[in-house]
DNA sequence: TTAAATACATAAGAAATTTATGTATTTTTG
DNA sequence: CAAAAATACATAAATTTCTTATGTATTTAA
């Protein structure tokens, strides 16, 4: 049986964030390990988020005011819940039209046979 | 009316190898400022790979053996185009196929509307 | 004749991510 | 019940990929 492994790391690189201000827009709020659990059960372990590329991008993403934390005791444990902030919300929104657009564009080059209709497209 | 600039930068690494390999596979041979203004005007734009990426990029493919160079004169300028090895066919199609795919998980996630058939999706 | 386009190239720096490592608790399994 | 695996956070060094800047030179368009 074929086991279908990882992608290459370097394919995954800039899609990060549009897919953790996705997930948190849809699920109004997660904590980390919430985060890269859901992706890799959502992408049957095709793409699995390391622990040293999230937790730093969370931070950075806090300071700049496009996330806050709640954070919460399970039992002697902490858990930190990252929630999308007014500006947040906006930012996901253009981050992700603007990735499926990237798809799209990148899309028409790699398989051209997407490319026959020339219809209204968004 | 709204005009859609580039995209933002984060967002095309690592797309920049399957895009070329594709070109090139397609194409059959293409000097490297053929390649940065056809992938302008497939783009609309939207993507410009600098030559700063470009030329580092295609001496990395050359070095490894995924592709080899022909050298033309036009005029005084010097023509470089570059044509895939036959290694560099396999690992073109691997690549472009594996970035295909990538899009389709990426997509399930980024755009749910696309997630309601659970059918037997390939 | 001057600016823009064509055509190559490299080097320094920034940004995103990997790899490695660390700590600690809780659950599962043999 | 002991050990392994999963849960849950975190950071630092190194790597990769790309941007920005710079350089050279020819050809075409304004």
């Amino acid at each position: 049986m074929y086991f279908c492994p990882m992608y290459s790391k370097e394919i995954i690189k800039g899609t990060l964030k549009p897919i953790i201000l996705k997930l948190l827009e849809q699920e109004g709020r997660m904590y980390g390990y919430e985060i890269t659990s859901k992706v890799k059960v959502l992408t049957q372990g095709k793409i699995q988020i390391t622990e040293g590329a999230l937790y730093p991008l969370l931070h950075k993403l806090e300071a700049e005011g496009i996330v806050i934390t709640e954070q919460e005791n399970i039992g002697k444990r902490i858990r930190k819940y990252y929630l999308l902030t007014p500006e947040g919300k906006n930012l996901a929104t253009a981050a992700i039209d603007e990735f499926l657009d990237f798809m799209i564009t990148t899309k028409s080059i790699l398989d051209p046979t997407a490319n026959i209709s020339y219809g209204n497209a968004k």
